[in-house]
DNA sequence: TATACCATACTTCCATACCAGTGAAGCGAA
DNA sequence: TTCGCTTCACTGGTATGGAAGTATGGTATA
């Protein structure tokens, strides 16, 4: 066994806040909804005081708000944040578009043209959920040809809000467009033109803009400005 | 009285993490140092619990790692994290300062110009603080004049573990020479040149890549990869 | 009918007590 | 001296009770 597999059992309050982060990521628990420290206690089958830390922990991630003697509810989501994580976002890519054109890592770039694969498979199947894990996938790689993988690790924290809508969006949204715009960047970086991956990139990531508003019109619960 | 300085009083766990923050961005808590919930609790006259909850919002801001059972400690200064963070700064500021220098908002641009005064004010009276905070305040400006305030809130999140290097620089660079470059990013959108603003920003973010390692060398215990 | 008041049933927040894991000091045997 | 075991002080983690604030619906009063 691999020596960095060895963990400690994580803290009742740890686990909690990962079933709740996991559940609000998906949907399951909708914008708005109020959770109760000890609803969720009594649920699980333990004291409130983890829960009440993992409240704490969801609020720290945005996904939350503790209103002090009145409720806990699931945060709307920001439509603003969501704007700002996808300015980020492709300012970010474009640049790392721009180096993996450069360097052209063969290996990262063929793990990415199975990413597409396994897209156009999910997409057929209807498998939203595998659609985005490899979509996020796809991005990933970016950041890794470029040897930025750290720079992932913060953009996903970025994304907290976006993973939301897009939970909502990708059912409602023409995926097959989304896969021939990866094929596009895909196809600028092997082609190891900068100015055309950076475009393509910046198109792609432009799409949310039309998007946005539209999802949050036709759910207006689910958000605040 | 204005309406919206209605607010509620903060819980205590609240204000103790705002203070511990403080404290460690500012390098009043050094990198590795050990914290303990007994002591913190003692010292302010309050019990463990708000403490603890204190120290769980501080590890979600990357500021501190609670090791079960074992103490509860200072995070060191992630080089990784920095470097990312810098990255996604260039990026980002990159594209902020090429839309800036596009509308060329007058109001705006004076006010940067002020902040430029004011840091010439603090390098001349050797006041880093003073000095960091307007240095701040000039890049907030640059996405208050994109349209993007969002951006830099995401940003300056981004920025914790930078925000405490800064603050062992700072003593150990040339303040001037930074003052220097945003007098020529501020010309630059002045001028209306968005070429010119662009790769002056990218200049004055790469700044950073050749400190980093010296400062890192001068205090390695206060940093890990 | 409309309004002010109040009892009540919640909520989160804090204090306290106890639990289990950790690690270093102390001790004794080889 | 060196090694291994035991002990014990100390850590963070969890459970529980009560304090303080809030919302709601009923009730008395005009």
């Amino acid at each position: 066994m691999d020596i960095a597999r060895i963990t400690i059992a994580p803290s009742t309050s740890a686990q909690v806040h990962d079933w709740l982060r996991k559940r609000v990521q998906q949907g399951d628990l909708p914008p708005g909804m109020r959770i109760s420290e000890t609803e969720v206690a009594a649920a699980i089958g333990i004291s409130r005081q983890p829960v009440r830390e993992a409240f704490i922990r969801l609020a720290s991630d945005g996904l939350a708000e503790v209103r002090p003697q009145r409720g806990t509810y699931i945060s709307k989501i920001s439509v603003a944040a969501v704007l700002s994580a996808r300015f980020i976002r492709e300012a970010v890519e474009a640049d790392l578009a721009r180096a993996v054109a450069k360097t052209r890592p063969v290996a990262v770039l063929d793990r990415m043209a199975k990413e597409i694969a396994k897209q156009h498979k999910a997409d057929r199947d209807g498998n939203v959920e595998d659609f985005i894990e490899s979509d996020d996938r796809f991005h990933k790689l970016l950041a890794l040809g470029a040897g930025q993988e750290a720079v992932w690790a913060d953009l996903d924290r970025l994304k907290a809000q976006m993973n939301r809508l897009r939970h909502l969006s990708m059912r409602a949204f023409d995926r097959s467009f989304t896969i021939g715009q990866h094929q596009q960047i895909l196809d600028a970086l092997r082609g190891g033109d900068a100015d055309a991956a950076e475009s393509a990139m910046r198109a792609h990531l432009r799409q949310m803009l039309t998007e946005v508003p539209q999802i949050a019109a036709a759910q207006p619960d689910y958000f605040t400005a």
